[in-house]
DNA sequence: ACCGTTTGACCGGGG
DNA sequence: TCCCCGGTCAAACGG
């Protein structure tokens, strides 16, 4: 296999590729995803997260406990050096979500380490040689062809051509959730410049639905289910993604219902029996509500919502216009999500109805912000911790502490930063503004994450902010010998701590 | 010919 | 009752 330069292309955009790797390659990107050895041709997409790390914890619920008690053992926890955009250009319309199915990074018998990576974005925030830069088209699919060889990790793939286009055709059809759907309308929504796609489960009598709202760049900014999935997930596709299985299992387990659960990088919401509202068991709670101020649990949510931005500022916020809530919920194993890269203030903490875990309540700490959150772990499943995210940023990302540097938050492929839309960054910022991994800010999560491991260690328990430094910084510092290791693998990396080994080395330790 | 996407038109709920 | 707008339909289109 020749080393070659990777290029991306994108059927949602005509940008040229922002940037090369160095691979070594010939393997669709979507193979790359998909895994070595996946033959299904599901669309893994956008399913990172959901298949992701998070979830196989969730599977072999270890996560929690085991992060604290085993801290990554002799990891030098300075950040890296250098910024993970510093070697890869990720380019607008790109789903960081893509790489986490990179089998680059997998064990070959323990795919689900993987992906601990979307998930675990504020913990480990140097694995970006894990990354494979690739763009998605329209459908959220990589269209990236790029051949992959890694050799220090003892991964390597290798798909043919033909196959890779059957694959990115199937993919189109099966979202990152690992169920089917069917396109059945596109409409431009009044209030955002994003088109919004309709879809449908294809499962004979399945009610689910779910619509998808893109940016310009094909970015999905959000995804709101609706219905309940009446159907196990295919089997084709819980072969090959287990965390999304896991994933769909830590919130049907809340839910008492085979959910898919879109927890990547830009899915945002949870399938839900009803429009975009959780429900925990037998009482439904409206996890679109914040009751941080009031705690007023009963108005429904969109009036609340609008009330709300009526007395922040909401309503006017840039060009946009405020209309249903944007709820941003994302229901992951423990430690995704926790950092997003913002500043926020706790002001409050509750039980709520249908669920015994405390719900933390946080405002952005940015003068004249309005974005709010509150983080609190599904009742029926402790490994699942949901972030409910209310308003939208009106700013950038902060800098991280120390550091002066700022995220960024318009496009920028020419420097191989990150691309974080606005309209995402605001909508997920615990997304790609929040993973380091894409982001500018080196060690932005050690420094800023708004909560700790300890918080995902104590189910039940009060959220604490201690603990998780040291496990960053174990970790880091692992990150760095681990780059060193890893020195002469990727030729235009090798100035950037990795990977699989490491990841390995990580995960044996935690789990 | 099949299948999925696109897209303009239509429907219906809510203000 | 009218209008707005989100959601859906279905014919056309394309691979």
């Amino acid at each position: 296999m020749a080393s070659s330069t990777g290029s991306l292309e994108t059927s949602a955009n005509s940008q040229p590729a922002a940037f090369s790797f160095s691979f070594p390659t010939s393997t669709s990107l979507s193979e790359l995803l998909l895994g070595a050895g996946n033959d299904d041709g599901e669309d893994r997409s956008m399913t990172g997260a959901s298949r992701g790390f998070s979830g196989s914890m969730a599977s072999s619920g270890a996560v929690g406990p085991k992060f604290k008690s085993i801290t990554p053992p002799s990891l030098p926890i300075s950040p890296p050096p250098i910024s993970p955009s510093s070697y890869f250009a990720i380019p607008s319309g790109l789903s960081p979500t893509c790489f986490l199915d990179s089998p680059v990074l997998l064990s070959s018998n323990d795919q689900q380490s993987l992906n601990y990576q979307q998930h675990s974005n504020n913990a480990y925030t140097n694995s970006e040689p894990l990354m494979a830069p690739t763009r998605t088209n329209s459908s959220g699919i990589p269209t990236l062809q790029a051949n992959t060889q890694v050799n220090n990790g003892g991964y390597q793939s290798n798909v043919s051509h033909s196959s890779q286009a059957v694959q990115t055709l199937r993919a189109q059809r099966r979202s990152d959730d690992g169920y089917n759907w069917r396109k059945y309308g596109q409409k431009q929504v009044k209030g955002s410049e994003n088109p919004r796609s309709y879809y449908k489960c294809t499962f004979p009598n399945c009610p689910t639905k779910k619509k998808v709202e893109r940016s310009l760049d094909g970015q999905i900014t959000e995804i709101v289910y609706k219905g309940a999935h009446n159907h196990p997930m295919p089997q084709s596709t819980r072969r090959n993604s287990a965390s999304s299985q896991a994933a769909t299992q830590a919130l049907g387990a809340a839910e008492g219902g085979p959910f898919g659960v879109q927890s990547g990088m830009l899915i945002d919401a949870v399938p839900t029996p009803e429009n975009s509202s959780a429900s925990f068991g037998d009482d439904d709670v409206d996890i679109s509500r914040s009751g941080a101020d009031e705690f007023n649990e009963d108005e429904p949510d969109a009036k609340r919502w609008r009330k709300e931005g009526e007395n922040e500022g909401i309503s006017a916020l840039g060009n946009r216009t405020v209309r249903e809530p944007r709820v941003v919920v994302q229901t992951t194993s423990d430690i995704d999500i926790l950092d997003d890269g913002y500043r926020w203030r706790k002001y409050g903490q509750k039980v709520v109805k249908g669920n015994p875990n405390p719900r933390s309540y946080y405002k952005c700490t940015t003068v004249g912000c309005p974005v709010r959150k509150h983080v609190e772990r599904a009742a029926h499943d402790l490994r699942a911790v949901i972030t409910t995210y209310e308003g939208k940023h009106n700013h950038d990302v902060p800098a991280a502490r120390g550091s002066g540097v700022s995220r960024p938050s318009t496009d920028n492929n020419n420097n191989f930063n990150m691309a974080i839309k606005p309209s995402a960054m605001v909508n997920h910022p615990n997304q790609i503004a929040a993973n380091p991994l894409f982001s500018n800010r080196p060690s932005a999560s050690a420094s800023q994450a708004p909560f700790s491991l300890e918080m995902m260690q104590a189910p039940g328990g009060n959220i604490g902010f201690s603990g998780f430094d040291n496990s960053m910084n174990s970790y880091m510092n692992q990150q760095q010998q681990q780059q060193r290791h890893m020195e002469g693998v990727f030729s235009k990396t090798k100035e950037e701590p990795s990977d699989d080994l490491l990841l390995e080395s990580f995960l044996c330790r935690n789990l």
